[in-house]
DNA sequence: CTGCGTTTTTAAATCGATTTAATTCATAAT
DNA sequence: ATTATGAATTAAATCGATTTAAAAACGCAG
């Protein structure tokens, strides 16, 4: 049932040339005579010819495709609430570009290494879309320093790495900010684990900006989490049995800040009016629970976007001016962080 | 910067063998002696060998690929809730066999015939999972009955196809009933774009469970929408407008399920004393709104992961005993649809 | 030392396209 | 009629691996 498929040998044998032709016929030569042209492309249209990308990849050398590194972790999964939002950028302006999406996890943290050493090298993509990982994960330098066309999304230390950053000091920063205008002072920052560099980033904003109206800095209000809301909940829990006091909460992200809004209300303190409360990622269901979540929205669909573009621009030999870009993110304000409706 | 990639011509040449040895030494043919065989696994060891994957490819006439096709349609697109569980669920297995995973889209509607029909024959997959899109789309039973090895998501008419469906039409009858259990008797039911498969079988289910429990259909109480929250919202708007009476609502997902929610919000009904609400997919805002959402979960991850193993086994030359497989939704019970605790 | 059967090794073909360098062909100029 | 010139075509190499069929090396008996 299976047809055999179509090769370029079967469209010059049809049109009656010779391979070399009718490649250069398809490839649109000014060496080929027109009506040579016109009869080749005639037959390929017939035959319905689709090229094997295998045998050209082979001969070209590059397989027109770019992989998405995602490494797994426990804190690092597709369940990410963005992910699907950056995979969305990405693939855009792959397809515009003819390139293909190459998915890429690892079985397990064991053989993390081998994975990726081996798709750098048995040159299925092209080019890596590298997602970060912890900053002990010795993998990461490994790949973006092996000199293969990288687009890394994240903070590195060599401005010749291209690089799509997001300002999470920035987000942090603003985040605080207006829990301080809103008359916070003891505003609990509920960190995501701290090996990861996102988490430093917001942790230096928070201080940046406790720091900037005069607030000090209480080591009992940073609390490290991992960005589950379970663990949220059982912070605010924790807190409440050291009976350490505060007014407000900075959350890493939104799962967490909706579980100490849970934690909160299990223990009978009301969001905003005892506790304001922060998120990070902007994702849709803060939108939908009471009060709704003030967020921090990071815009991943255009960091896809514009990764997909860099690495695109490498892989076809443009110049990259500007090596590394950072996409600024914004406060999302609703009803949480006890912001006064004007 | 850039190095080189090893071949296994270099293999060869340190190894003082021929390429046809150094092959068959590490693909471990008995035919090589064993001193060159360990000779030439430790040059290849040594100078970190991988094999090019698209030579190998193009000799063995396979990628060792599997493409996730999902039609770019308005109504089904990555941010489908589940999306990511399916891809969970097939990238686990797919990196468990050493399969690589493909995602394709299409730029637009327009040229997504050509697309396709790329994919079936540029070989750069060797399989297929599809999802389903509109019962009109034709480039569905073209990639079906293509002969190309793939697994549907969904019901196919010729049993030689391998599918893995959900059952919509039990999940449909299940919600219903429920609500008819809880007194509701004039239920309303927000079904998605009937040219999809899932929603026709959902109004089957739905219409079933009327008749076995002797209430009469009214076709004004089935309103189509399009999957999304703005349009329930205004679904509900209307029905209040053309003073339909109603006192449940069974909505084929769960973004309408609480747009709907909102809608009756809005109107000043309560939910569940007024209308008792049920939704499908069971996503995880669904747990977080108030009153908390009843909802029919259905097991992506699971769909996902025998998708992939489907596929693997068609690809490796596995007999498929069972070509249809069915997986069960389950009912979620949560305040919305007015169960009393017991 | 020859001949025969085994083990090992290797030359060469293959997969499907692209591209370089060489060749053929037609036309115009001498 | 011959040659130079340019246009059009094609043979052959190449990409990196696998595999078949043939050759080489080896061991051992006669």
């Amino acid at each position: 049932m299976k047809k055999e498929n179509i090769t370029l040998k079967d469209i010059a044998k049809v049109a009656g040339v010779s391979t070399a032709t009718a490649s250069l016929a398809l490839a649109g030569d000014p060496r080929v005579n027109f009506k040579t042209k016109k009869l080749v492309e005639e037959v390929a249209q017939r035959l319905q010819y689709v090229p094997n990308e295998i045998g050209r990849s082979l001969r070209a050398k590059k397989a027109e495709t770019v992989a998405l590194i995602f490494p797994n972790t426990p804190h690092n999964a597709f369940t990410h609430p963005y992910f699907v939002q950056l995979l969305e950028g990405i693939s855009e302006v792959l397809v515009q570009n003819s390139f293909q999406l190459l998915l890429s996890t690892t079985p397990s943290e064991a053989d993390e290494a081998a994975a990726y050493d081996k798709i750098l090298r048995n040159r299925r993509a092209d080019g890596i879309i590298l997602w970060p990982a912890s900053i002990k994960d010795s993998n990461i330098p490994k790949i973006i320093e092996s000199g293969f066309p990288v687009v890394y999304l994240g903070k590195w230390h060599h401005d010749d790495i291209v690089t799509i950053q997001r300002d999470d000091f920035g987000g942090a920063y603003e985040a605080t900010e207006q829990l301080i205008r809103n008359g916070r002072t003891r505003i609990v920052h509920l960190t995501g684990p701290l090996d990861y560099q996102v988490s430093i980033d917001r942790v230096e904003g928070y201080k940046q900006a406790l720091q900037d109206n005069k607030i000090l800095f209480d080591p009992a209000l940073l609390v490290e989490a991992d960005f589950s809301r379970e663990m949220a909940d059982a912070a605010v829990q924790k807190l409440h049995e050291e009976s350490v006091r505060y007014d407000a909460i900075f959350a890493a992200n939104d799962r967490m800040a909706i579980g100490a809004m849970r934690g909160l209300r299990a223990l009978g303190l009301s969001v905003p009016q005892d506790v304001a409360v922060i998120g990070c990622d902007n994702i849709e269901t803060g939108e939908l629970i009471e009060p709704a979540l003030t967020s921090i929205h990071q815009p991943m669909r255009e960091i896809g976007r514009l990764a997909a573009e860099r690495i695109v621009a490498m892989l076809t030999g443009q110049d990259i001016t500007d090596k590394q870009t950072m996409v600024s993110s914004s406060l999302v304000v609703r009803e949480s962080c006890g912001t006064l409706k004007n």
